[in-house]
Order: structure tokens, then sequence, then C-alpha cells
DNA sequence: TAATTTTGCAGACCGACGGTCGGTATCCAA
DNA sequence: TTGGATACCGACCGTCGGTCTGCAAAATTA
């Protein structure tokens, strides 16, 4: 069981490669699956055989974009020690990535339509939430049962700027406001 | 010009009304133009005589939904005076508004996606970001140069929270959560 | 090595859907 | 009264997501 499946996986990573494209181009709905398997040069039964269906993709697509940027901020955060310094480098970093359309298009407006609240919220979970909750709870400056709730308000901004940084191109204030918006959830009174 | 503008009239009414249904229940996607059609008894040559296209039919039902939440909003603070505690029942109220799937499916999780950004945040500018920027500024807590944004991040927080409160049901502690984030962003300092 | 099963893939086919278009009836305005 | 605009009808079309049968090659078993 080696060649068959090192032949499956190469074309899975074609069919997330191209749909990832495709995706962040075109948005779901405008993106056809026909349109995948042209650029693929495969057929509709490998597709198939592979991912269950459309959503199925894109699901795949999201996961490993998520991934991606996971092992990106995580490779950013590496040496750094302070925990609260750590938060704030990983955050700009997530708003730095959701520089790219891949990121903002899927991530952060497709996802909860394509796959409804709750299997988005599982799979972020697992990702962008999960990371920034551990930060948090890292950096000790909330009550254990806050952690969870301030993750989602707070992700919830942070998205929120990175949208509006994309938009603006001003990146260069997004340092501050990332700074100024951390120490006032944070802030234990 | 008034029988046929009349009837007009009537037959949009009617399709907002049985898409809002539609598109709150199963999503944009799942909901199909020909289910609207045969709710509503009408054809397809009425439908696009009125809306351009099936987008174009949700832009509309997205209006009409936003318009009936910021009069309900309206009517809730019209007698309060002071302008932090009408921002801070303005919010609450649209929290409470959000248990109603058609606003959390319809504004919170499928307009980003089917508008597109840009879109959906023009059409926001209208509605609950206008107003909140507009309470946001009567509280005279923040610099004039900050309310933009603040408004834009903490709308964001009040809406994941008030789709946290749709899943857990748990609306008596939204109450708390959102004071304290209000206190937390409006400090000046 | 031979027989058998499993896996990866091909592509014809289907139903549903969004959208178009020529046509008709009704109303209003000049 | 008549000309044009408005509201609406429904047949038709292309595209799209998804299914199904089939097949060759690799893996497994005998």
């Amino acid at each position: 069981m080696n060649l068959k499946a090192r032949r499956g996986a190469a074309t899975r990573d074609q069919l997330i490669a191209i749909a990832t494209r495709l995706f962040a181009e075109h948005g779901y709905e405008g993106a056809s699956i026909e349109a995948v398997l042209q650029e693929s040069g495969l057929s509709k039964g490998a597709l198939y055989h592979h991912y269950a269906g459309k959503d199925a993709l894109f699901e795949a697509v999201l996961e490993s974009v998520e991934a991606d940027a996971g092992a990106k901020i995580a490779e950013a955060v590496r040496e750094i020690d302070d925990p609260a310094e750590a938060l704030r480098t990983g955050v700009l970093t997530w708003i730095r990535l959701a520089g790219d359309p891949v990121i903002r298009r899927i991530v952060l407006i497709d996802a909860p339509s394509v796959l409804g609240w709750e299997r988005w919220r599982a799979l972020e979970e697992r990702h962008a939430f999960g990371m920034l909750k551990a930060a948090l709870h890292a950096t000790g400056a909330l009550p254990e049962d806050q952690v969870d709730l301030h993750a989602h308000v707070l992700l919830a901004g942070i998205n929120e700027i990175a949208l509006l940084v994309a938009r603006s191109g001003d990146g260069g204030n997004a340092e501050a406001v990332v700074g100024e918006l951390l120490r006032r959830l944070l802030r234990t009174g």
C-alpha cells in the first residue's frame, strides 16, 4: 500500500492547491468544480473519489489553509518567551497573513456560510481560535473561566481589523491598534 | 400611476417575506428561487421583473431585515436620555434580536459571503453599523478619529457574542458580558 | 505465480437550478 | 382613443453539482 497511496495523496494535493486558488479568486459559489477539474486535467470520478462533495473539498482547503497559517504563526512566535509579547506578535502575524486573499476570502468570509457556524467553530477550535485561547491562557491575565469568551470576542475583533487593514492597506497602524485593543481587553479590572 | 404601482409593491413585499423565511431556514445556497416562486404562486417573469437576480433578491431581503431590526432598536432606546445607557440598551436589544435565525443566518452569517465584503459594509453603514457609530459618538467617550475603528471592533465582538448566546441560550449572562466589554473598550485611558 | 480484491480514476449521464426572452394583458397618460 | 409603460407569464437554455457504470493497475491472498 504505497505507490497507489502516494498517487492518491498527490492527486489530493493537486486538487487542494487548485481549489484554494479558485475559491480565493471567485469565492465558493463562483468557483466551479468543473473549473478545478479542467485546470487539474482530472476527471469528476477522481474528485468525487477523494471528496464527498464541493463542500467537503472546501473544508479540506480550509483545513490546509489554516494549518499553513498556524505553522507560520507558530514559527513567528517560536523564540518569544514573554507570553504577552508572544500573543501580540502572533496576532499581528495573523493580521498580516490575512492580507492574502486566500485567508481573507476563504477563512474570514466564506467559511461560516459554507460550513455553517457550528462546523466552522469546531474547525476553528483546532486552529486559529485554539491557538489564541492557548496564548491567552498563557498570559495568565484572565480568570480561567473567562478565557473562552474573551478569545471569541478578541478573535472577532482581530479578524475585523484584518479586513479593514486589507482594505485600507494601512498595515502600519494595525500594530498600535492591536496593542491598544489587547491592553483594554486583558486589563483585569 | 397607482393601482399598478400598488400591485408591484405588494408583489415585492410578498417575495421578500417568503424569501426571508427560506433564506433564514436553508441559507442562501439552500434556498432556491423556484421554491420562492412555488410558495408565492408567482412566475419567474414576475420575480426577475422586480429583482435582477438571486443576489439582488437577497440584498432586498437583507435591507428589509436590517431596517426592521433598526426600527426595533430605535424604539427600545427612544426614551433613554443617557447616551451610555442608550448604547448599552441598544446593543443588548440587538443581541436579543439575533436570537432570531432570520437575523443570525441572513445578516450575520450569509450576508458577507453573498454580497462580498465591500457591498456588505456599505449596507451595514446605513443600518446596524451606522447606528452603533452614532451611539458611540453620542457618548463622547472616544476621540472623534477613533469612533469608526472602535465601532468596527465593537460590532464584530457584539455579533460574536450574539452567536454564542444564540447557541448556548444563556441570554442572562450576555448582559454582564456586554456591560464589561463596553466598559473596557470605551475607557479612555 | 495465479487469482482475487481493492484502489484510483474515467467520462457519460441526470436532475435541479439560475437566468433569458418573446409574448400578453392591464393600466395610465396624452 | 391610442401609444407606451408596467406587471406578469412560462417555455426554453446553459451550467453546475452529483451519480453511476466501467476499467486498468496495484495490492493482497492463495
